[in-house]
Order: C-alpha cells, then sequence, then structure tokens
DNA sequence: ACCTCCCGCCATGCT
DNA sequence: AGCATGGCGGGAGGT
C-alpha cells in the first residue's frame, strides 16, 4: 500500500523511475547521479525540484569538489602521506564516481580501501545529494534504491545511514523504500526534543553514575551506596538507563509499523540516545563506552557481558559516522590514566532544550497548547518503551497501561508506511486515544518517579543540613575540589567524559539535589503551560529544563566550542547571580537554562571528591548548600574547570576564566592536583575569565575530518535562508550574554515548521508547530548534574 | 594488539 | 512466499 501511495504522489515526478534504479550508470552516469542528488533520486524525474530547491548548481564538477572536500580531509591528508594524493583525484570515492579515470593510478582507490567504502564517506555522499535546507516546495523524496546504486553501495549501507538520519528527523520515511529529505530544517528542533528527553532521562546522571562506579572500581572509594544511585535507579530503573523509543517528532513520525516494531532496539532509537548524551553532558564529549554502557542499560554493568557491549560499540561507531558527516560531532579521544578511550565531541549547534521556542513569552493559543499536548504525548510515548521495558514501566501499575497502549500504538502505526500520521491534528484522530493513554502514563510515571527520587533527595538533603558543613554550593569548591582531587585523582580518570576539571565524582552528588523536580526553585520556572501540558500538575522537573538560548551553536571547532561554553558560563553565571529564578516571562528560558546548566557546573564545581566518608560529607554539604544556594547556582559546567579559581564565587561567576594566571600555570596546578591529566593542557584562556579549561582542552583536539569535510559541503548546501544558516549549528556564534538569546531565528522556524513534513503529499504544516512549542518539549526536568569529572584529556582526532 | 567498522547473513514483519 | 528492513557479529583492514 505505502508503495502505492507513494507511487501516486510522486509518480508525477518519478514514476518511471521509482523503482528502476539506473544501474547502468557506468561511470558518467554514476556521476551524474551522484552530483545531481535530487534529481538521480528521481532519476528521470521530471520534477525538477528536488535539488533545484537550493538553487545550487550541482555541475560534475561542483559535486566533485564537494565530495573532494568533503571526504578529501580524511583522505587527503592520508593519501598526502602516501603520496597518492597528488594525481588524479586523491579521493576513493572520487573515484567511484569517476572510476573511469585511470584504473591504474589509482587502483587502490579503484579497490578502494575500506576507508573509502567507509559508512562515513559514503554519508558524505548521501549528504552532498540533497541540500541542507531543501525547498519544501519541492520533491525532496529519496528512492534508496537509487541511492544505493548510485552510490554502488548495498542498500543496507543506506539504511544504516537513514536510520540516522532519521533519528534527527533529516528523513522521514514516506513509503516502502522511500523517504523524504528534510534536510537540517527541523534539526534543531529535533535536537531540543532530544536534549529535553536526554534530560528528562536523566542521562547526566547516569553518565555519573557509570563514572562513579569506575571511580569507585578503581578504587575503591566509597562502595557505600550513594544516594545519588539510588535516586538516579529509582528514577531510572534498574537500568540506569530509561528505556525509551525512538523520540518522534510531532511532525515526523514513523509510519511503516516496520519501523515502529523494531524501533526500540533501532539504530535510530540508538542514534538519538547517542545524541542525548551530548546534549546533556556538560563537556559535550562522550566516550564510546559510557555510551555503550548507558545504551545498553548500564545499571547492570556487571552484566554487560562482552559481546553485547562490543555490538553496541559497533553499532555507535556506525552511528558516530554518520554524525561526524553531519558535522555533528568529531571523534576524540579522551585520555585516562588506563589509556585512551574512543570518544566523540559534539560539534553540533548548541542546543537548548526546545530551543526555539519562538516565543516563550507569547502567550499560547489555544492551537498551541493542542500541539505541545501532542508533542507532549509524543515524548510520553517515547518515554515508554513499547516493550514494556522501559524503566518508567517498570511500575507495575503502568504496565498494563503500557501494553494497551502499545497494542494501540501498533495498531495505529501498522499501517505501514503509508503516510498517515501527521501531527497532531492527524494523530489526534487516529491516534489520539494512544497519545492521550500516553500521556497518561507519562504523568503518571513522572509523578511516581519524582516522588521517588525526591524522597531519596530530601533524605540527602536534610543529611546535610544536618551536617551543616555545607560548602556553599558555587563557589566553593574549586579550590577544595581540587584537593580532594588530588587525594583521588584517579577518580577523576575514569570518567569517559572529559568534563571539567574538578569534581568528578562530587559534582554528582550535589547536583542532584538542586535538580531534583521536586525542587524548589525549579518549579518555578515552570511554565503554567508546559506543566500542564506535559506532566502533571506537579510540574515537575519538567520545566526545568529550560533552554538556554543562550549557548547558541556550537561550534565547529574546539575553539568555539569553547567559545560557547565560555558563552554559556557566563549567561549561567549571571543567572546564578540571580537566584531566583523566578524570571519574568521573557527571561524564564534563560532563567530556565541558566538553571540547569547551573546545577550541573555546580555539580562538579562542588564536587569535592569524595575520598571517603569525610569527602562525602563535603559532598553534602555542598549539596545542601547548593539547595540553599540553588539560586546562586549558576555557574555552569565551566566552573568546574576551575580548578584554580579560588573563591568560589569567583569560580561561579566566571567559569573557567580563571585563567587568569598563565596557563600554563594553570595546567601545572591541574595536573599536580591530579585534576588533569598531564596529556590535557588547559590552553591558555583567550579572554580572561571567558574560556573554561575544559572547553580548551576540547579545543585542543581539533577535528580534522568534519572540519574540512563540512566546509565543502556546507558551503554548498547550508546555504538556504537565512535564518536557517543558524540551525545548522556551525554558523552560529556564540556569545556570553548572560541572556539567552535565541539562536534560531523564529523566522526561520515558522519556515521550517511549514515545510517540514510533507510527506505524504501536502504539507501540513501543523505537526511542526507543536515542536516549536518548545513549552512542551521542556517538560522535561532537566537534571542538572554533571556527570562529568576530570578526566579529559586531550581530544586528539582520530585520525 | 587494539581500534574501527565493513560486510552480509539472516531474523523480522509487512505485503 | 517474497520483499523490505535492519539486528548482529565475524573477521579483516588500519594504525
Amino acid at each position: 500500500m505505502e508503495n502505492e501511495k507513494e507511487n501516486l504522489f510522486f509518480e508525477p515526478h518519478k514514476r518511471g523511475l521509482m523503482k528502476t534504479p539506473l544501474k547502468e550508470s557506468t561511470a558518467a552516469n554514476i556521476v551524474l547521479a551522484e552530483l545531481q542528488p535530487d534529481f538521480a533520486g528521481s532519476l528521470t524525474t521530471p520534477t525538477k525540484p528536488k535539488e533545484v530547491s537550493q538553487g545550487e548548481p550541482w555541475t560534475p564538477t561542483a559535486n566533485l569538489k564537494m565530495l573532494i572536500s568533503a571526504v578529501s580531509p580524511e583522505i587527503r591528508s592520508r593519501d598526502q602521506k602516501r603520496g597518492l594524493f597528488d594525481n588524479r583525484s586523491g579521493l576513493p570515492e572520487v573515484k567511484d564516481c569517476l572510476h573511469e579515470h585511470l584504473s591504474g593510478d589509482e587502483y587502490e582507490k579503484s579497490q578502494p580501501s575500506r576507508k573509502e567504502k567507509s559508512l562515513g564517506l559514503l554519508c558524505h555522499k548521501f549528504l552532498a545529494r540533497y541540500p541542507n535546507y531543501p525547498n519544501p516546495a519541492v520533491n525532496n523524496d529519496i528512492c534508496l534504491d537509487e541511492v544505493a546504486e548510485e552510490l554502488n553501495v548495498e542498500r543496507r549501507r543506506i539504511y544504516d545511514i537513514v536510520n540516522v538520519l532519521e533519528s534527527l528527523h533529516m528523513v522521514s520515511r514516506l513509503a516502502k523504500n522511500r523517504y523524504t529529505w528534510h534536510g537540517r530544517h527541523n534539526l534543531n528542533k529535533t535536537l531540543g526534543t532530544l536534549k529535553t528527553v536526554g534530560e528528562e532521562n536523566k542521562y547526566a546522571e547516569q553518565i555519573m553514575m557509570i563514572k562513579k562506579k569506575e571511580y569507585e572500581q578503581e578504587f575503591d572509594f566509597i562502595k557505600s551506596y550513594s544516594i545519588e544511585d539510588h535516586i538516579i535507579k529509582s528514577n531510572t530503573g534498574q537500568n540506569g538507563h530509561p528505556d525509551m523509543c525512538f523520540v518522534e517528532l510531532p511532525g515526523v513520525e514513523f509510519r511503516a509499523a516496520s519501523v515502529n516494531s523494531r524501533k526500540d532496539k533501532s539504530l535510530r532509537v540508538m542514534s538519538q540516545k547517542f545524541v542525548m548524551l551530548f546534549l546533556v553532558s556538560t563537556p559535550q564529549i562522550v566516550s564510546l563506552e559510557i555510551a555503550a554502557k548507558i545504551l545498553i542499560g548500564e545499571d547492570h554493568v556487571e552484566d554487560l557481558d562482552k559481546s553485547k557491549f562490543k555490538t553496541k560499540i559497533r553499532r555507535l561507531y556506525d552511528i558516530a559516522n554518520v554524525l561526524s558527516s553531519l558535522d555533528l560531532i568529531k571523534k576524540v579521544h579522551v585520555t585516562e590514566e588506563r589509556g585512551r578511550k574512543p570518544a566523540f565531541k559534539w560539534t553540533g549547534p548548541e542546543i537548548s532544550p526546545n530551543a526555539n521556542d519562538p516565543s516563550p513569552l507569547v502567550p499560547f493559543t489555544p492551537s498551541d497548547w493542542e500541539v505541545r499536548r501532542s508533542a507532549k504525548e509524543s515524548c510520553a510515548k517515547n518515554l515508554f518503551s513499547t516493550r514494556g521495558k522501559a524503566s518508567f514501566t517498570r511500575h507495575p501499575s503502568l504496565i498494563k497501561l503500557v501494553k494497551s497502549i502499545e497494542s494501540d500504538r501498533r495498531k495505529i502505526n501498522s499501517a505501514p508506511s503509508s503516510p498517515v500520521k501527521t501531527n497532531k491534528a492527524e494523530s489526534s484522530q487516529n491516534s489520539t486515544p494512544f497519545p492521550n493513554k500516553m500521556a497518561q502514563l507519562a504523568a503518571i510515571c513522572k509523578m511516581q518517579l519524582e516522588e521517588h527520587s525526591s524522597e531519596p533527595r530530601k533524605k540527602v538533603k536534610a543529611q546535610l543540613a544536618r551536617s551543616g558543613h555545607c560548602k556553599p554550593v558555587a563557589p566553593p569548591d574549586p579550590p577544595a575540589n581540587a584537593e580532594l582531587e588530588l587525594t583521588a585523582p584517579s577518580l577523576i580518570q575514569p570518567l569517559g567524559v572529559v568534563p571539567l576539571i574538578p569534581s568528578p565524582l562530587s559534582s554528582a552528588l550535589p547536583v542532584i539535589l538542586p535538580q531534583a523536580p521536586a525542587g524548589p526553585s525549579y518549579a518555578i520556572y515552570l511554565q503554567p503551560a508546559q506543566a500542564q501540558a506535559v506532566t502533571p500538575p506537579q510540574g515537575l522537573s519538567p520545566t526545568l529544563c529550560p533552554t538556554h538560548s543562550s549557548k547558541t551553536t556550537g561550534s565547529k571547532d574546539s575553539t568555539d566550542a569553547t567559545a560557547e561554553k565560555a558563552a554559556g558560563d557566563a549567561p549561567k553565571a549571571s543567572g546564578s547571580s540571580t537566584p531566583g529564578s523566578l524570571l519574568p516571562a521573557p527571561e524564564r528560558q534563560g532563567a530556565k537554562n541558566r538553571n540547569r546548566e547551573p546545577a550541573g557546573e555546580r555539580g562538579p564545581k562542588r564536587a569535592g571528591v569524595p575520598e571517603d566518608s569525610g569527602a562525602k560529607k563535603k559532598f553534602k554539604e555542598d549539596l545542601k548548600g547548593l539547595e540553599n544556594v540553588s539560586a546562586l547556582m549558576v555557574s555552569p559546567t565551566s566552573v568546574a574547570a576551575v580548578p584554580v579559581g579560588t573563591s568560589p564565587a569567583l569560580a561561579s561567576s566566571h567559569p573557567l576564566p580563571v585563567q587568569n594566571p598563565s596557563s600554563a600555570i594553570v595546567n601545572f596546578t591541574l595536573q599536580h592536583l591530579g585534576l588533569i591529566s598531564p596529556s590535557v593542557q588547559v590552553s591558555a584562556s583567550p579572554g580572561p575569565g571567558t574560556m573554561p579549561v575544559s572547553p580548551r582542552i576540547e579545543a585542543v583536539s581539533v577535528i580534522p575530518e568534519n572540519a574540512g569535510a563540512q566546509p565543502g559541503r556546507a558551503s554548498s548546501y547550508d546555504s538556504p535562508a537565512p535564518g536557517q544558516n543558524h540551525l545548522n549549528g556551525q554558523s552560529v556564534a556564540v556569545m556570553g550574554t548572560q541572556q539567552p538569546v535565541p539562536v534560531t531565528p523564529k523566522g526561520s522556524h515558522l519556515v521550517t515548521e511549514n515545510f517540514f513534513r510533507t510527506p505524504g503529499g501536502p504539507t501540513k504544516l501543523t505537526g511542526s508547530s507543536c515542536m516549536d512549542l518548545d513549552g512542551a518539549n521542556k517538560t522535561s526536568l532537566g537534571t542538572l548534574f554533571i556527570p562529568q569529572r576530570k578526566l579529559e584529556v586531550s581530544t586528539e582526532d582520530v585520525h
């Protein structure tokens, strides 16, 4: 059916082509096909449309250039080394395209080395075919068969790419063998949603836990069950990781039942989770190890069987390759004492949970509400695993509901690829029942979870209070932390993530409290709308997650990243100053963001390393302080970095700025303290105060691939609408401004929305709008923790 | 020797 | 049954 439908839709354009791929594309043809992205898809397509959208010229030459540029960085360098590069095209890919040319020279190429066949390269080729911001008006469908042929790869490979792209809603499945290309129009929204979900899932906490465990293992450290653990577990479930289904955006949903059937396991889900990890972790560096553990359901690390772990890692590489091609991440290495760990750093745009909020200030219209609601529902769906396995599902009471829901859902989804669902409007009809249930479940679950979580936290708090030593949260600790760390230097390293220097473990604990949904401060932030829509009255944390608009994008390079961070910090800091939280509507977002981040930062900062009970006490105290101070908590993660900072206040206020002294000194100090590994260096900060240490580190590692590649591609594709450019992430500059600046232009949103999702045919706008409503998404609670510890280190590029 | 990850078998589920 | 999807992990290229 699906096909049929699709065909109908597309027939006009592609019909003939649809299934028949051009195999023969011998050289020339092939080239053309590749070169002309969309066209290729349509092959014969009558409709000119697709590629046209951007108006980008797709001459063969241009394509080659693009490909080359895209691929080249890596290959080029390699080739150069080898000496291959020189002559003909140094690019293997190119070769593919142009195999014609002398095989002699480059048979090597002709016989593509493994690398030439890499998924990353393939993905670049794939992406080269489509504009970053396709013209919605045009038919942007993708025929998998055609693409596979054109790119000379088995379809299986295309699935790998498409699945990841689908997870980012850059493509959506129309029907069998057909996808629609959305490009980056929705990317920010998607990322915002993922971030929100990631926060809700408390991935940051999970990461911390894992790290903590590592520490403990290494050092016997406190084995006592930390409060945090309990909390986390309660929230997440035994796994420690909430199992959730694919996160669907209102506008983009899977239409094929088959797709839905495997949703939970799918590469898509893994991809989303992986992305979430980046979005919620402060350093935004995630090691494969940690990612794998979390994705597996880490809590039972012990249980982990190697094979499973290995498989997960393999998959993560696949995903990472695609994400790298999208320039969302780049490979780096986190060095620990133990050795280097492969990790990836987020180089995509900074997103705030629902960053897009078009207009927070603006009152929501009824329609908006609906939208949000739908968004929320979708979130709920996501949260609950279809299986039942989901963490939330755990609650017995909920299981039944879940099952029923699932069944309903299946029915609904079962409609195969047929383009049915649409956003709210549509969904309302079809899926309405389901969503409602989901929403209810979600609400229930959240409530329950919150309760659970809150209790522990409360306990903790109480303890802390008793202890009385509270250190002021934020400020504190840099120094203290440093010391602590020193004592337990090793601890730091364990973290897979690189983070900011300071407080490893400690960060985790402290942070938690503040974040607790229950936390007063958070409550404040909640937007009524959100609360209602998304979560139960409680409001839970959800609100917390604000978007930090401030962070815009990131950027591309490490430097940018640093800058970003710095910027982010600054805002945060400011936020801290304004403890409160209750910001006027306009600021809400900012406030939220601030809150979130701060928390994360706090952790680190505060974090003392609990060496022993004493340390723990400190933590607790810190936590306590945090609670009290919650308002104050400001400094973002960057703070953590600040080992140097003497006064807490300073630290908080200026994230890392501490740099004041020479960076060299800082590094030296850090190293001694054990906060950072020798390998890592904190570069001198650019500006005083601005650069957080950690960022710097990141900065150090530069990445070859992406940078190089993207540019090429980007140039050609990116241009779309002005606003949109920002979306790409790369473009946006970050600013330190405290106030969150909306990264993406609202206008763009609108645009995108409209465009978005056109699967079936006529586009409908509605859905996308939902996404925009940040509110709904925001509902998540953010967890503030920042797991990071120090670890870190050098990020090297993979190559 | 380890890191990456290509390759394609084969299960799953829709048609 | 046939086909589209895509989970999965053996094993090989790279470093």
